[in-house]
DNA sequence: AAGAGTCGCA
């Protein structure tokens, strides 16, 4: 494995503020990576498998294996580096590598190689923990391995941040690396891709790609997928189209999830005909579409009003694939069903799970609930809330909206408000869209503008642009209730957040406050 | 080896 630049090591440095690093402090195990690394089972130490797979077992069954084991092996060495390589290949429970690791480093000196810690890294990219990983990283940088640092490390540092939300940096670093010219794999590309093709930012991922293809470096089925997937998310499902077809004209293997992407992107935006084309393009081509295809195909059905359509498929699903009795096939035909007006339909299915077995999930509730609200049914659905907390699942934003933004357009803004109440007690926080319903509701009532302006407020805290009409709506309220300071103050907010005063506001203002006194309004008058 | 699916977007 090439060992990565200074360069790098200083550009990582920047990126996590680390302090300086202590002086490098010899290691024990300085040697593994040239002699040893290539032979862990056949060079070297026979037994060290053997050990490593006792030990292994120990430290999952005994609680207090960290008082005993020294003197259950006497004679071992721990520290040896082979060893908790070993070690990695035969314990599946991270945790408890992560508190042996703990271990060896507290008890025993144990000063782990860069290999080692690479394989730390991976451990908590595989978790899915990259909080856990900057902490070992940094862990990593104080024991003063930073000259070591390998495009492994680097590989991980990429995958991290392409997680964590953070492409940009991984794309930096990957630069970086390029910069060096250091030998490259398809990973760390293919994590930024996906990174980026999931945000949208198309052009990137364009760039990513040829450079790929520049160095010679074939990117895969599996890099493509994550373009078309992330052009399908981003509302670009013809784009995605092309690239499609496109693979299929270069003689890649265009596989069953392929498929199933591809269908889903195009079915989400109702491109359902070219969905069933390319359905029966895969059957004809011998790929057998399993349930995520199915419910995919389903839910364009649904989505173009084609509930006969929808209905057939889900028949065919159950009878011949024998896969239509899952929480998620039931999910997509509650969804499809209230989504076309079909909500008794839809609650037959939703009573008959438990009947059949079956476990209702929040998505379950929160599709029906939504459905018997467009049709304002929205005491069957408080009754739906109170049923998912019996059962003890965790409602969230969505299981309340619905109903709220129903109830304040129908009038009824006492019962909002108490709903509201118990949805900010529960620290669900409401989108944008909600808010707004709740706030004209609030302004309708009589004697809640206070309560309006505060809601509004509580918007901008929490970073959510406000439409302009509901700055101007709260801003009526309040003049209306002689509040001509408070309505002054929301119109400061609604210009600092980039909205330009319109005649609506002006004329409220005329209307509510100025004519008494105003100059202007007073000459009109006499002439 | 992994990858893909269910909740509205006004």
């Amino acid at each position: 494995m090439a060992r990565a630049s200074a360069s790098i090591a200083t550009f990582l440095r920047q990126f996590r503020g680390e302090t300086q690093t202590q002086a490098r402090r010899l290691t024990v195990e300085c040697s593994e990576s040239e002699s040893s690394s290539d032979g862990s089972s056949a060079g070297g130490n026979p037994d060290l498998g053997e050990i490593a797979k006792e030990v292994s077992n120990l430290i999952r069954t005994k609680p207090r294996w960290e008082q005993t084991l020294r003197s259950d092996f006497p004679s071992f060495n721990f520290a040896d580096s082979q060893f908790f390589q070993e070690l990695l290949k035969h314990q599946t429970n991270a945790f408890l590598l992560f508190k042996f690791f703990h271990w060896l480093r507290s008890e025993l000196d144990f000063i782990p190689s860069i290999k080692t810690w690479n394989s730390v890294l991976q451990c908590c990219l595989k978790l899915g923990k990259t909080d856990l990983l900057w902490k070992m990283y940094q862990d990593m940088m104080e024991t003063g391995v930073v000259a070591d640092i390998d495009t492994d490390t680097v590989f991980c540092l990429i995958d991290a941040f392409a997680k964590g939300g953070e492409a940009g940096k991984g794309y930096e670093l990957l630069k970086q690396l390029l910069k060096d010219g250091l030998p490259l794999q398809n990973a760390p590309f293919i994590k930024l891709i996906s990174a980026f093709a999931k945000r949208g930012e198309n052009d990137v991922v364009s760039e990513l790609l040829h450079t790929m293809i520049a160095r010679t470096m074939r990117p895969d089925v599996h890099t493509y997928q994550e373009v078309i997937n992330g052009l399908c998310k981003n509302g670009m499902p013809l784009e995605a189209l092309k690239v499609f077809n496109n693979l299929k004209d270069r003689g890649y293997a265009v596989d069953r999830v392929m498929y199933t992407t591809m269908i889903h992107g195009l079915c989400i935006s109702k491109h359902v005909s070219y969905a069933k084309e390319l359905w029966l393009e895969m059957i004809r081509k011998g790929i057998v579409p399993n349930h995520y295809t199915y419910n995919a195909l389903i839910h364009g059905y649904f989505k173009s009003g084609n509930v006969e359509g929808a209905k057939e498929l889900y028949k065919e699903m159950s009878d011949r694939r024998n896969c239509g009795e899952t929480t998620v096939a039931y999910n997509t035909m509650i969804t499809g069903l209230s989504m076309n007006g079909k909500n008794d339909e839809a609650l037959e299915l939703f009573k008959s799970m438990p009947e059949k077995g079956m476990v209702r999930d929040l998505i379950s509730f929160n599709t029906l609930i939504l459905g018997l609200c467009k049709e304002g049914r929205t005491v069957e659905s408080r009754k739906l809330i109170e049923e998912l907390l019996a059962l003890g699942l965790h409602p969230s934003a969505s299981t309340y909206s619905p109903v709220i933004q129903k109830l304040c357009l129908s009038g009824d803004v006492q019962e909002g408000i108490i709903l509201w109440n118990e949805m900010q007690n529960k620290g669900l926080q409401p989108s944008a869209w909600t808010y707004h319903h709740f706030i004209a509701g609030l302004c309708k009532e009589k004697g809640y503008e206070t309560e309006a302006m505060e809601w509004l407020f509580v918007m901008l805290k929490n970073n959510l642009k406000p439409k302009q009409s509901i700055f101007e709506r709260v801003v009526q309220c309040l003049l209306q209730n002689d509040r001509v300071d408070d309505s002054l103050l929301v119109l400061n907010y609604m210009v600092k957040v980039g909205y330009s005063l319109r005649g609506i506001v002006i004329n409220h203002f005329l209307w509510c406050k100025l004519p008494k006194n105003n100059p202007l309004f007073v000459k009109q008058n006499n002439s």
